[in-house]
DNA sequence: TGCACGATTCTCT
DNA sequence: GAGAATCGTGCAA
């Protein structure tokens, strides 16, 4: 089942966790590609410095995240790879967002290794991690926007995780972010060996 | 109009 | 473990 809109409309720690063990799906024209969730980040803007929206920044790249609520904000990173993020938050028009992190293949992987060469057919490299994920599932920029609650491009429900599998760390790649740096708002399945390796 | 840089990944040593 | 690849964006000029 595809999670409901209301599914979005909470604070992005509070959906972060909950995203945890959901699948993404996504059809395309090549076939159908799907993973589980097993790595998260929270984005709070716009008091998060770590976040495109700091101070309610607004521009054309923020823009779906001042959106609705359950849409894909994804951006181009280094030039050269996507992430994939979806608009969250209790509060209408706050740009609050979750990023996901790493994914554990579940279907069309054929059709993934083709899209990743570079994982050499190993399975637990097709999406740990953010740039990964995203050429694993097909995700460009042209996804940017999309409602994830409606198909070709969706999450569903998946196996339930529970608080003892859910390990807390700090989050990556954000060291220019002074003091939020250090907010443990980054999420993952314990003892998966799925999510991306680099640690603090 | 121009310029520096990033919520990263891959390859080679 | 270091360095390159690569381009849209944000901000200065």
């Amino acid at each position: 089942m595809i999670l409901p809109r209301e599914f979005y409309k909470r604070d992005a720690l509070t959906v972060a966790k909950a995203l945890l063990g959901k699948i993404v799906v996504h059809e395309t024209a090549e076939g159908r590609s799907a993973g589980r969730i097993v790595e998260t980040e929270a984005y709070v803007g716009p008091e998060d410095k770590a976040s495109h929206a700091y101070q309610g920044l607004r521009t054309k790249r923020t823009e779906t995240q001042f959106g609705e609520k359950g849409h894909a904000y994804i951006y181009l990173i280094y030039g050269l790879y996507y992430c994939f993020n979806v608009v969250v938050g209790e509060v209408s028009g706050k740009p609050e967002a979750v990023l996901m992190r790493a994914l554990e293949p579940v279907e069309g992987i054929q059709l993934m290794s083709k899209r990743r060469s570079a994982a050499g057919g190993n399975v637990v490299k097709l999406a740990n991690g953010p740039g990964k994920l995203c050429a694993a599932l097909g995700i460009s920029n042209r996804q940017n926007g999309l409602d994830v609650c409606v198909p070709p491009f969706f999450i569903q429900d998946g196996p339930v995780v529970s608080d003892e599998e859910i390990e807390t760390a700090t989050r990556i790649g954000v060291d220019y972010a002074d003091e939020w740096k250090n907010k443990p708002w980054r999420f993952y399945i314990r003892n998966c060996s799925f999510v991306s390796v680099r640690n603090k």
